[in-house]
RNA sequence: GGGCCUUUAGCUCAGCGGUUUAGAGCGCUCGCCUCACACGCGAGAGGUCGUAGGUUCAAAUCCUACAAGGCCCACCA
């Protein structure tokens, strides 16, 4: 159940009091910092972005060859040009050297020389990095640290200083001398103009050029060097790291722990200030001076206002910097409680169990979660993390506007039900593999919180009520499961609980929900419900009726968690209950006593009846029209638990006028056979039998009774099988053919007795 | 380039480290408006488990390679 007293909005007081909390705690630990890197850079939104907010796209572009002119120490030409393939040819005035592959013999001589920067009158060095690619392009990279990550780090390699020539809105500054002012798309065309003007053009190719994005705008994004504010990660992650390894949070399905491990192993600062105008303000102060302007190197860390004449950072938090928090913040920290302690909340809830999430917030979120909760509150936040996959449409493609193949689920509760949509997606998330979802799908629900409703009916309608429907009398409590089907359905329960225990235990949801499923439909509905109707007309007596109810009640507590409102609603129709008593509250159910012997009764039951429905079904014997069969069966002990315990049941299920049952009675004259185990179902058919169908549906199952026996005795034939493989799998194998090597030979009586 | 996932019935998928000649839902076939439910009931058809090897008494299941499809990360200037 959800506690509603701690639903927050990150934006709440206290949530924003630890969002600067924790800023200035950080800053205060030497893990939060300012610093001028190369960011990605939104000009579209003028905002900062994390990787994760950055998308690479592949667009056709253009890959050009560009001659740069080698100098001498004179800085006069020697003649000698050395070429360059780039796709940013607007970045060339901010270039501040060439590099080459130091194994590179074409440009061996020219390392340590200098050449002049296209379109400008600048003197860049030669250097050479192993990071280049000899078989690229024309085999040298021009550097410009200014705006691309490779060439920031090359630089900072061989010492080459750091040209910024683009504005925050994509145009160029005037470092870029003749082309100030212009667009970078404008002035990457001119610039290529002039290049070809001044024959340093060497070669224009045609290259899909993987273009990074804005996941906000869409806008091309621009590495450009800013002062942001940064978090350290890897004193953060290594803590994280520690917790998965020793086990203090376990991933399920567990291959998810590998890419948590490889998120937090990358240990890359975090940009957390963003130019946004939504979200936590960054607590940096700054004095004014007397002109009005800040004074930006003479900043405080403060939550609160340092005093008059500061005003606060314009910048805001990347929403993941107060997300990130989300386990421990909802309850109240960083304050403490009365004495010192955490708060209550703090205490009762946290550390929590599980975490479940689908894997695309692995490393922006969780990962996060994780440094967080061990950092601030030295523990991790939650033991498990349960991921699931992602809803796709029905031909497996991500949902999104621009397709318009969204669903949404609350029209699909609309049309189907919100127990339909929350069944349905139960069934369907099979460990961690993505859903493609075809809202028909919601159909299977609806149909089985319709089967709920109507099951309840069999009995229900004998519940006294009032006029709103609601139970008068309560029908006591669940009597002690006596006959053979309660015995049986007792013990199906008691498997079905254990079942589901085990599923939800291995957070194995869509095989939780397919058993509670399997269960109702099957066993419940299909035979229980079957057996314990009364008669058309007839009342169902008070012992059954309790039974049912008590079943019932055991039912929809398996079935809450995945139907929780068709559930509810029939919990209160079963008997009077105090306000509050709801399902909701209720216990989960405990697998309670079994009952093996009678169990497997039943299911020779269960056998004998599909036998002669099978008959039924194969000489169109109509439905209403009753008729006889015999059973016969291996020892008397046998016949005797049939007749006794089961022959009313078989009787009403397989639609019988009478039933005999025996262990070695003549086969009657003219009669269909179906073997079932150890047990033969005949079923007289004088008149309406037709011979040649029954003959030929006979020899069909000796085939397969006769296939089923090669491949046994196959294994059995094999010494090394009966030798190696342990005792009890061969007589399991042994009994298997010696049952089968029986059924068919009484196959082939039946066969012979029809002439 | 690195990593991961998927490949089983016409469709969508289970089958959780081995053992009743492979299961479900939908669809399909046959018969049923049997007084809880036609959103239902009963009976069926349908699969050499992507390919090729290997391990084993025994492989859809474990190992290796390959093929096809998909995802993530990095990235080629």
């Amino acid at each position: 159940s959800c506690d509603w007293r701690f639903e927050r909005f990150t934006m709440d007081d206290g949530l924003s009091r630890a969002v600067q909390h924790t800023f200035v705690r950080l800053y205060t630990e030497g893990l939060v910092y300012r610093g001028d890197y190369l960011v990605n850079w939104d000009p579209d939104n003028q905002t900062v972005l994390s990787n994760e907010e950055v998308d690479t796209v592949e667009r056709p572009g253009s890959l050009w060859t560009v001659r740069y002119a080698v100098v001498d120490a004179d800085g006069q030409d020697t003649g000698e040009f050395l070429s360059v393939a780039t796709t940013r040819p607007e970045t060339i005035p901010a270039d501040t050297g060439v590099a080459v592959h130091p194994d590179d013999d074409r440009f061996r001589h020219l390392v340590g020389q200098r050449v002049r920067v296209p379109l400008t009158d600048r003197l860049v060095p030669v250097v050479a990095d192993d990071a280049i690619k000899m078989d690229f392009g024309a085999g040298a990279l021009k550097v410009t640290p200014g705006h691309s990550e490779i060439d920031f780090e090359i630089g900072r390699r061989h010492g080459l200083p750091t040209l910024s020539i683009l504005n925050p809105d994509g145009t160029l500054n005037e470092l870029a001398g003749a082309y100030a002012g212009l667009d970078r798309a404008v002035a990457k065309k001119q610039v290529v103009a002039d290049l070809d003007a001044a024959v340093l053009l060497a070669k224009t190719e045609a290259y899909t050029v993987q273009t990074p994005v804005s996941s906000r705008s869409g806008a091309v994004i621009e590495p450009l060097l800013s002062p942001q504010w940064y978090v350290s990660m890897k004193p953060l992650a290594e803590k994280a790291l520690a917790a998965i390894h020793t086990g203090e949070v376990a991933f399920h399905p567990a291959r998810w722990k590998n890419e948590m491990v490889r998120w937090l192993d990358e240990g890359r600062d975090w940009p957390i200030s963003r130019q946004l105008w939504w979200g936590h303000r960054i607590p940096i102060w700054y004095p004014t001076r007397d002109d009005g302007s800040r004074d930006e190197a003479a900043f405080a860390v403060s939550i609160d206002s340092p005093g008059a004449g500061y005003v606060q950072d314009d910048d805001v938090l990347d929403t993941w910097f107060s997300s990130w928090l989300w386990p421990f913040a909802t309850l109240g920290w960083p304050e403490a409680g009365g004495d010192g302690k955490p708060m209550p909340a703090m205490q009762a809830f946290y550390p929590g169990s599980v975490l479940v999430s689908g894997y695309d917030i692995l490393g922006i979120w969780i990962s996060r979660m994780l440094m967080a909760g061990l950092h601030f509150t030295g523990e991790v936040p939650f033991r498990d993390v349960a991921v699931t996959g992602m809803v796709k449409d029905k031909l497996g493609r991500k949902m999104s506007k621009s397709l318009g193949n969204g669903i949404d689920p609350l029209d699909m509760a609309d049309q189907y039900g919100a127990d339909a949509v929350r069944f349905t997606l139960a069934t369907l998330c099979a460990q961690g593999q993505d859903i493609k979802l075809d809202p028909s799908g919601f159909e299977g629900g609806r149909n089985f919180a319709n089967k709920l409703w109507n099951a309840f009916n069999v009995f229900g309608r004998f519940l006294e009520t009032d006029a709103d429907a609601h139970p008068t009398t309560d029908v006591g409590p669940m009597p002690d499961p006596a006959t053979l089907v309660e015995q049986w359905i007792a013990t199906r329960f008691a498997e079905t609980v254990a079942a589901v225990d085990e599923a939800l235990g291995k957070y194995r949801i869509s095989e939780a929900a397919q058993t509670v499923y399997d269960f109702v439909w099957r066993d419940v509905c299909d035979w229980y419900l079957e057996v314990a109707k009364p008669l058309p007309g007839e009342p169902m007596d008070a012992r059954t009726l309790a039974f049912s109810v008590g079943l019932y009640e055991n039912v929809l507590r398996l079935v809450h968690p995945f139907m929780p409102f068709v559930s509810e609603e029939l919990w209160w129709k079963l008997r009077p209950r105090p306000a509050g008593q709801a399902l909701a509250a209720a216990a989960w159910p405990t697998p309670g006593a079994t009952f093996p012997e009678e169990a497997a009764t039943f299911a020779s039951v269960q056998e004998v009846v599909g036998a002669v429905r099978q008959i039924r079904a194969q000489y169109s014997v109509a439905p209403s029209k009753r008729i006889e069969a015999e059973v016969h069966v291996p020892d008397e002990a046998a016949a005797e638990a049939l007749d006794r315990l089961a022959g009313a049941t078989v009787t009403r299920l397989a639609g019988l006028s009478t039933l005999r049952v025996g262990t070695s009675m003549e086969k009657p004259p003219a009669s269909a056979a179906v073997l079932v185990g150890r047990m033969a179902v005949f079923v007289p058919l004088a008149g309406t039998i037709d011979l040649d169908a029954e003959r030929a549906r006979l020899n069909k199952e000796i085939d397969a009774k006769a296939g089923f026996l090669r491949s046994v005795e196959g294994k059995l034939a094999n010494e090394t099988f009966v030798s190696r493989a342990p005792e009890a799998v061969v007589a399991v194998e042994r009994q298997k053919a010696a049952d089968a090597a029986a059924q068919i030979e009484a196959l082939r009586a039946t066969l012979a007795d029809l002439g």
